[in-house]
DNA sequence: CATTTCACTTAGAACTCTACCA
DNA sequence: TGGTAGAGTTCTAAGTGAAATG
């Protein structure tokens, strides 16, 4: 009854696993479903494996191609479009407040009016004009309340206005362009790159690009022999064009950059020792420069510009496994930019003797020039600053968009966990993924090409990626944006695991996608219709600042600042890992970690011999104070000589550093410098140190420096000790914990900063404490609009 | 429609500044 | 008082998603 025409052809060849999969489906939909139907979906499941196999293991676009067929048949299907039918009424409720793009008359005339835009720039007049009445209705708004001059800006509050829709960005905008990066300067000439131990004299495009790398050598990057090979076929097509050079350059092995490597090193010496005078009048100078790049006047007021510097040349530094990583990108000429400008504004000066690549007076976008990058064909665009308007307005609505899904989210839940049962293979994959999204944070997951590196999202997700523990556990394990795993071990419910089994069942295989026929496109346009502009982003978003707020509730209004403060970011911790933000691990970390543990293990020991100590005093206080003094024997012998070693190389150290350091200062001061003499005799007391340490050790009975000493006195030392062990230790733990995580990105993106707001308020937390200077900036919007009550 | 293009948000790496500590 | 770890900022790669295109 449910069978669409896809499905029926395959199931005479899937017959002969039939019985197999009956077994595992009887356990599944057992009572849920009329049976006649559960069966023959079932037996559906298992024969659309193959199709998709076949596609996956061809190619990318095949695979796209044997989805789109199964998809659309999945569409035609009958009782898909009663199911979806009964959503409908809901959408078009809603439909007069989203202006949201549908198959409609409408869409036609919208279209129009853009083609023509985009055509013929004077068509573009016509339709403008219309929406622009719109948008001219606050410009006086803002004018006539705002003080005269320039300054409007400071005073224009765009989230106090209620009309910020339209298609519209700007009516007027002026900008001064871009700022070039500095042309290439030839190396001294002893700076030389060597080819099988012989110096090279190279043209300077060439050389240019050998810097590139040279300067790349030791990182993780040069070490890297997919960047280094695309680095060479480039190095060596640049050194072509520019005539070659005197020996012929055909094996990478054999260039050193030693040389240009300690060159460039040389150059970061030299820097470190510039004075603060030097620094500060050269920093005088940049902003001069730039001054005029850094703003823009949109709609008569001044707005800060983001990135006004072209990107320099260099060697493209993809992430993760990149086939094309380490490949040339190319020096960005005037000719090769777009300005995006007002048709009114002055058009800037291009750099003497070029010119720019294209004017245009698009105001229904938000750049302010682009050029086209050459490694990936990408474009890159100059932008509005964070703190801008515009970007503060699409931040408002993004997160204005996130707490209209709390309307909606109850019913997306109860749809698709019923929809986890439902007939149709389509179905059912969209509920899993929609679960995965809703739960586990996960992104879309678009499509790629062979051209990126593989990273996948929820839609793309592919047979290796999930395996199954029964009888609910799943194991994630994938790279995702940024190549950044993602790993978990999680429980599910029980019916999406049956159908993650369902999705991995023979003959699918590696590589084959587990989501066969659900991608982004197909999902986004599902949850249209639970409401308008809902994607799967929104998730994202929804989910962070939800558990934010929810974590926070629990936090007691009470204690210091700094406990606050603690407790915040272990709430904004529990969103970052929901995310799976993720940092390389500091390359110092670990010898971080070391040496704190070895600074608790010396506390730790002082502590005890200081107990000791004081039951040398007096030995009664073993009797009246059993549980005070029953850690005296903790610290095993080896720990003990641990922190003897350690304590020892500590204070050695110590000393040899300041004996070179004084005798710097010495010759400095053209004095007599300390001799090897006065050195060994310090030595030689530590070394009587460390005899009394061992002795200490045997005895058990610790030295005592102050033979003076209270037992009252002793025992405020100890507490002092504990207090700074406690401390310590917290400081640890934090480190351990955030070492892997990253809580910038979720509070810059992720978490409603009104959310951030209302705490500072509520809990007296200085804002400054919790936002940086640049968010503050980027936050106005929340800092000044929302209050200690607010909610998500 | 499927694919490509465009515009925008999101992301960790790399760099710079600053506050703290011996 | 300089050396450094961590905070803060900048840079640009890598996503998402809608619209244009053929």
């Amino acid at each position: 009854m449910n069978i669409s025409d896809d499905e029926v052809p395959l199931n005479r060849s899937a017959r002969a696993k039939s019985s197999v999969i009956k077994d595992e489906d009887s356990d599944m939909d057992m009572g849920d479903k009329p049976p006649s139907a559960s069966s023959v979906s079932d037996d559906d499941y298992d024969e659309e494996a193959p199709i998709k196999k076949r596609a996956a293991s061809v190619s990318p676009a095949a695979r796209k191609k044997s989805k789109a067929i199964l998809d659309d048949d999945d569409f035609d299907d009958v009782p898909l479009s009663q199911t979806t039918q009964a959503l409908k009424p809901k959408v078009t409720k809603k439909e007069p407040k989203a202006k949201a793009p549908k198959k409609e008359p409408k869409d036609t005339l919208k279209k129009e009016p853009k083609d023509t835009l985009k055509k013929e720039p004077k068509a573009k007049a016509a339709p403008k004009v219309k929406k622009e009445v719109k948008e001219v209705k606050k410009e006086p708004k803002a004018k006539d309340d705002g003080t005269p001059a320039p300054e409007d800006n400071d005073t224009y509050k765009w989230w106090e206005s209620n009309d910020l829709d339209g298609e519209i960005k700007w009516t007027t905008l002026e900008h001064s362009g871009v700022i070039f990066p500095p042309p290439y300067k030839a190396l001294p000439k002893r700076v030389k790159l060597l080819y099988n131990g012989q110096p090279v004299t190279l043209p300077p495009a060439a050389e240019e690009v050998a810097g590139f790398f040279g300067a790349l050598v030791e990182t993780d990057h040069g070490k890297n022999p997919v960047f280094q090979q695309n680095f060479f076929k480039d190095f060596q097509e640049v050194l072509k064009e520019a005539g070659g050079c005197d020996i012929e350059i055909t094996d990478f092995a054999k260039m050193d950059f030693s040389k240009m490597f300690a060159y460039f090193e040389e150059k970061r010496e030299e820097k470190k020792t510039t004075t603060s005078a030097e620094k500060k009048k050269i920093k005088e100078e940049k902003d001069t420069l730039e001054a005029p790049y850094k703003t823009c006047l949109l709609d008569g007021r001044k707005e800060f510009v983001g990135n006004f510097r072209v990107e320099p040349p260099g060697l493209f530094r993809g992430r993760g496994a990149h086939p094309k990583t380490g490949k040339l990108k190319k020096r960005v000429q005037p000719e090769d930019i777009v300005l995006n400008l007002g048709k009114e504004a002055p058009v800037p000066k291009p750099p003497r003797g070029h010119k720019w690549g294209e004017i245009r007076h698009d105001n229904t976008v938000a750049w302010l020039a682009m050029w086209r990058e050459n490694v990936l064909g990408g474009v890159k665009y100059v932008r509005f600053a964070a703190n801008s308007s515009l970007k503060g307005i699409s931040d408002f609505k993004k997160f204005e968009k996130a707490r209209e899904l709390k309307l909606h989210i109850e019913k997306v839940r109860v749809d698709y966990r019923q929809k986890l049962k439902s007939d149709l293979m389509l179905e059912r994959q969209m509920a899993v993924c929609t679960y995965l999204i809703d739960v586990f944070a996960l992104r879309a997951g678009g499509e790629k090409t062979d051209e990126e590196a593989d990273t996948v999202g929820c839609c793309s997700l592919r047979f290796e990626h999930v395996s199954l523990k029964p009888p609910n556990t799943v194991v994630f394990d994938f790279l995702g944006k940024d190549s950044i795993r993602y790993y978990q071990e999680v429980e599910v419910d029980q019916q999406v695991f049956k159908n993650l089994r369902i999705f991995k069942k023979a003959p699918k295989k590696p590589g084959d996608d587990l989501f066969d026929r659900v991608d982004p496109s197909i999902l986004n346009k599902h949850l249209q219709n639970y409401m308008p502009g809902l994607t799967a982003k929104v998730f994202r978003t929804y989910n962070a600042t939800k558990v934010m707020q929810d974590q926070l509730n629990l936090i007691p209004n009470e204690g210091s600042v700094n406990e606050k403060l603690v407790a915040f970011n272990a709430a904004n911790r529990t969103v970052a890992i929901l995310c799976n933000h993720q940092r390389t691990i500091p390359k110092t970390h670990e010898a971080g970690v070391a040496k704190i543990q070895e600074k608790i293990q010396e506390m730790v020991w002082q502590k005890i011999r200081l107990k000791k100590l004081m039951l040398v005093k007096d030995l009664t206080l073993k009797q009246k104070r059993k549980g005070y003094f029953e850690e005296i024997n903790d610290l095993t012998k080896e720990d003990e000589r641990a922190v003897h070693k350690y304590v020892i190389a500590k204070e050695i150290e110590k000393v040899q550093k300041k004996f070179e350091k004084d005798n710097i200062k010495l010759k400095e001061a053209k004095q007599p410098l300390l001799s090897k003499e006065e050195l060994k005799t310090k030595l030689d007391k530590i070394r009587e140190l460390k005899k009394e340490y061992t002795k200490e050790a045997s005895s058990g009975k610790p030295i005592d420096l102050h033979p003076n000493d209270t037992v009252e006195k002793l025992e405020a030392r100890v507490e002092k000790l504990e207090e700074r062990i406690k401390t310590t230790c917290l400081q640890l733990k934090d480190k351990e914990d955030n070492s892997q995580v990253a809580l910038g990105t979720s509070k810059l993106n992720y978490i409603d900063p009104r959310l951030t707001v209302m705490f500072s308020r509520k809990f007296n937390v200085p804002i400054e404490k919790l936002f940086t200077k640049t968010l503050r900036d980027k936050f106005d919007w929340a800092i000044q609009s929302a209050d200690e009550h607010w909610t998500f």
